[in-house]
Order: C-alpha cells, then sequence, then structure tokens
RNA sequence: CGGGGUGUAGCGCAGCCUGGUAGCGCAUCUGCUUUGGGAGCAGAGGGCCGGCGGUUCGAAUCCGUCCACCCCGACCA
C-alpha cells in the first residue's frame, strides 16, 4: 500500500479526551473516530488491524472444534422473556420497538438466540456436542463507557457456546475453550493468565477470565512471578484428548484478581508473589442449564427420555483487544505492534521523493517485497524526514526500511526493528532477502 | 446513578472574572528556499464561540435552561 493512497489522519497533539495511552495512539495513529461515547467508526489502520485479531481468534476457535455461525444484532424481545432475562437485564439493554410495535433489542449477548438455533434443530444425544460461535458486534448500554475501545457501548466480541449431555461432557467442550484461549492469545502476542472467576448461582469452579498482564490496565492482580517467565502454551495440541492435565498444570500456578486475592489465605510466599495490572480480554463459563431448563433445549438420552443439555459460553472481547494489545505493547514513541497482528509488516520509508536514486531503490523494492506476498505500507509522501519516521513509529509496524539519499550514495538502506531500536545497515538485496528470502 | 470537569477553526489552547463585532500554535492552500528524527520565510483561506431563551444600546463574556463529551466512584453474564 502506498501512503499517498491510505487514509491514515495521524495526529501530532493529544486529543484532550483521551486519557489512557491504548486510546490517545489509537486516535494518534488515525485507527478510528469517535462517534458518540462508547461507540467508535473504525478507519483504515485500525480496521485492518481488528480484521487480523478477529481472524487469528477465528483461526483458534476452528481448530478447536467449533463452527462459525452468523446470528443477528437485532432479537425480538419473545425469547429473552422465555429465559427470563428481559426483566433481569436492566438499563443496560438498548429496548427498540419497530414499526408493528413489536419490542425488539440490539444484542448485548446471544445465549437466547444461540439456545433457540439448537433445540430447533437437534433432538438427539447423537448429535452432541454441540459447538457454535459466531463474531459480531454486541451493544450494552454501560452507564459509563470509557478508555476508548476498552469499555465502549458498542463493540466486537467472539461468542462461543457448548451444548453437551452432561457435566463431564461439558467440561471437557470447556476444557478445550480453555486450552484455545491460551493459544489465541499467545498468538496474539499477548501474556494472557486464567484467573479464578465469580460463577454466579451455578457455583463450582468453572469460569475463569483470562487476563493480559500491562500496566495501565483496569483491574489489579496477583500471582505467581513464574508466570512472567513460562510459557504455558501447548503447541500441536489434540482437540480429542484429554486437555485436563493442561489445564491442571496452567490452574496449579496462582494467579488472582484483587477481588478474589485474600493475603491471608494466598499460598504463594509473598517473595513469589507479583502484584501487577491487567485487562480482561476473554471470560469462560460453564452454566448448566441455566438456559437450556426455560427454553426447552433438550435432547433424548441413550435411556429414551429427554434431558436438558448443559451448556457454556465463552466470550473473546475483539475489539477491546485492539486497545490491549496497544496497553501491553507501546513505548514513549508509538504503538509496536506484535508480528501477528501488524496492519503491515514493513513500513518502507522513501526519505527524499523525488530523488531518482532514491525513488528507484524504494520502488524496485516495494515491488520485489509485494511480489513475495509481504505487507508493506510505502511512504511515498513529500513529508520532511522527521515527520515520516516519527509516523512510522508512531502507527508501529515491527520493520521499517529507510532508503535515504545518504545510504544510497552508499548502496546501503537502513533496516530498523521497531520494537528492540536497533537498526542495521544493508544493501537492498540483503534486505529483500532478510524479509523474502 | 452520585461527585467533579470541559464545550471557542481540522487538532491543541488563550480570551470570559472586569460585556464593545475573535486570537495563538500546529494542520491546510500558494510561492520560494530546504530535505536522515514532526523545517524556514512570505502570503492566504477557514469560526452564527455546543443549542435555546433572558438581561443589555451591545453577549464568546452576565443570568436561566437544555444537550454533548471527559474524569473519579458505584456498576460491569
Amino acid at each position: 500500500m502506498r501512503l499517498s493512497r491510505y487514509f491514515l489522519p495521524t495526529m501530532k497533539d493529544t486529543p484532550r479526551d483521551a486519557e489512557i495511552v491504548s486510546h490517545r495512539l489509537m486516535l494518534r495513529a488515525g485507527m478510528m473516530q469517535q462517534s458518540s461515547a462508547g461507540i467508535y467508526s473504525w478507519l483504515p489502520l485500525g480496521f485492518n488491524v481488528l480484521k487480523r485479531i478477529e481472524q487469528i481468534v477465528r483461526e483458534e476457535q476452528n481448530a478447536a472444534g467449533w463452527n462459525e455461525v452468523l446470528m443477528p444484532t437485532i432479537q425480538p424481545a419473545d425469547l429473552w422473556r422465555e429465559s427470563g432475562r428481559y426483566d433481569d437485564y436492566g438499563k443496560e439493554m438498548l429496548r427498540i420497538t419497530d414499526r408493528h410495535e413489536r419490542d425488539m433489542l440490539y444484542g448485548p449477548t446471544n445465549e437466547e438466540q444461540i439456545t433457540d438455533i439448537f433445540r430447533t434443530h437437534v433432538r438427539s444425544y447423537k448429535e452432541l456436542p454441540g459447538r457454535l460461535y459466531h463474531i459480531q458486534w454486541k451493544f450494552r448500554d454501560e452507564v459509563r463507557p470509557r478508555f476508548g475501545v476498552m469499555r465502549g457501548r458498542e463493540f466486537l466480541m467472539k461468542d462461543a457456546y457448548s451444548f453437551d449431555v452432561d457435566f463431564a461432557a461439558a467440561k471437557r467442550a470447556y476444557n478445550r475453550q480453555f486450552v484455545a484461549y491460551l493459544r489465541t492469545f499467545d498468538r496474539l502476542g499477548l501474556k494472557a493468565i486464567p484467573m479464578a472467576a465469580d460463577s454466579g448461582p451455578i457455583g463450582g469452579d468453572l469460569s475463569h477470565e483470562f487476563i493480559i498482564l500491562a500496566q495501565t490496565g483496569e483491574s489489579e492482580v496477583f500471582c505467581h512471578k513464574d508466570w512472567l517467565t513460562t510459557d504455558a502454551v501447548p503447541s500441536n495440541v489434540d482437540y480429542d484428548g484429554d486437555l485436563q492435565p493442561i489445564v491442571d498444570s496452567c490452574l496449579a500456578r496462582y494467579a488472582a484478581t484483587d477481588e478474589k486475592h485474600d493475603p491471608a489465605t494466598c499460598p504463594v510466599d509473598a517473595a513469589d508473589l507479583v502484584n501487577t495490572r491487567g485487562i480482561e480480554v476473554g471470560h469462560i463459563f460453564y452454566f448448566g442449564t441455566k438456559y437450556s431448563a426455560p427454553m426447552g433445549a433438550k435432547v433424548a438420552g441413550s435411556d429414551g427420555k429427554e434431558a436438558e443439555v448443559h451448556m457454556g459460553s465463552y466470550g473473546v472481547g475483539v475489539s477491546r483487544l485492539v486497545g490491549g494489545i496497544i496497553e501491553a505493547c507501546h513505548d514513549e514513541n508509538g504503538i509496536v505492534w506484535p508480528e501477528e497482528v501488524a496492519p503491515f509488516h514493513i513500513g518502507l520509508v522513501n526519505l527524499k521523493v523525488g530523488d531518482t536514486a532514491c525513488d528507484g531503490v524504494t520502488e524496485d523494492l516495494y515491488a520485489k517485497l509485494g511480489n513475495a506476498g509481504i505487507d508493506v505500507l510505502m511512504d511515498d509522501s513529500n513529508d520532511r524526514p522527521g515527520a515520516k519516521l516519527a509516523t512510522m513509529d508512531l502507527i508501529g509496524l515491527p520493520w521499517q526500511i529507510v532508503v535515504g539519499p545518504r545510504g544510497v550514495a552508499g548502496g546501503v538502506v537502513e533496516v530498523k526493528n521497531r520494537k528492540t531500536g536497533e537498526r542495521e545497515e544493508m544493501t537492498p538485496e540483503a534486505a529483500l532477502n532478510r524479509f523474502a528470502g
């Protein structure tokens, strides 16, 4: 992509209303624009990142054995009356009346909708387990939206659901998602720690929040220091095998949010305990027959008797992750994207557009990197060198290739790693081989 | 929902107390010079000062009211 043809409205000044770093950087980097409180338009750079995150989440859900569907944003109130939540949900639910005076709502979540789909089509235990997910915009009319996309009213969420014949089978579904989440967040370049969460009226221990560590996070967390150095993520997972040992080994290491943490009963020595901050990016839980019972989602068992299915739901805040990743990955100059979610892999900077030698080297590299299938953003604008380099640092592409008259005269370009700041001079051919070799 | 704060050019801000026809920086446009970490000079364009009402000869400024947005707290399957 040529910068001259890319809509990238960056800002030098920080918009006054943006308080936390991810919000500031998203606005300054031209990723999004606020529409109203907690509601944003996604501009090309931000939308690019959002789609990449979504795709990684999707790939890992598919790998774990879930089928993707797409449910509507607008739902009929009657479904929610069945589950009893229409009256319980309160003002957080945006209620709408259509032209025929029918009560509708903008979905804050989809348990009712998915249960309706399941009960319509599934009759026998032989058709279980049921595993469906979608990635769709949600709306929750938060009392106080804040922190940009971190706590928006409209947000993109992956919500997966499982339907099983009994608790043991439901727990296997839960474990699949648990492991899928470890892998998903790892691919996103994040250290996500599962922490026991309030499981509500159902009870039991099958509810975990996945929290990424970031100094600017919303909640205070405590964990064993081993979490900082250990890579808990399994590779080559056999999702059909027994996942319990993976889950158990993960949970053997202490981690808790401040609500759950009690210094009096904490099993970790103070010297081994890390107190830091985190952002909730995923939440999984088992809730049994909470929806299948009132909504009549039953299947016939092997004994011929009908039984209500055991359900679980598993959420990932996709749009929140954009902000969460920035909170975890930035420095004083701007964003530092992890490679897997970076909107472009390389920023190719022509420091002196119009200079025949610089133009030649830059265009040649751009064409060859593009042919190699690498996403490159080429700065072919007439800005000053300082402005170009500052913009590249701001938008945080993992690599920069800087082509300037000084280097080109000596037959070299500069390759810079955004994260480490290391710069290396090499011939254009060597640079090409570095990335496309 | 309680408490606090802010609305003036695309962005960041001053002006308001003490009323007199709107200003600065950046950005934008034109020209020239410049080109390795957010350039310089010269010129130009862009605002019914959040809305409505009131006081006044006259309101960005004073009064009332509404709206929007931000921050703290409570809340957040």
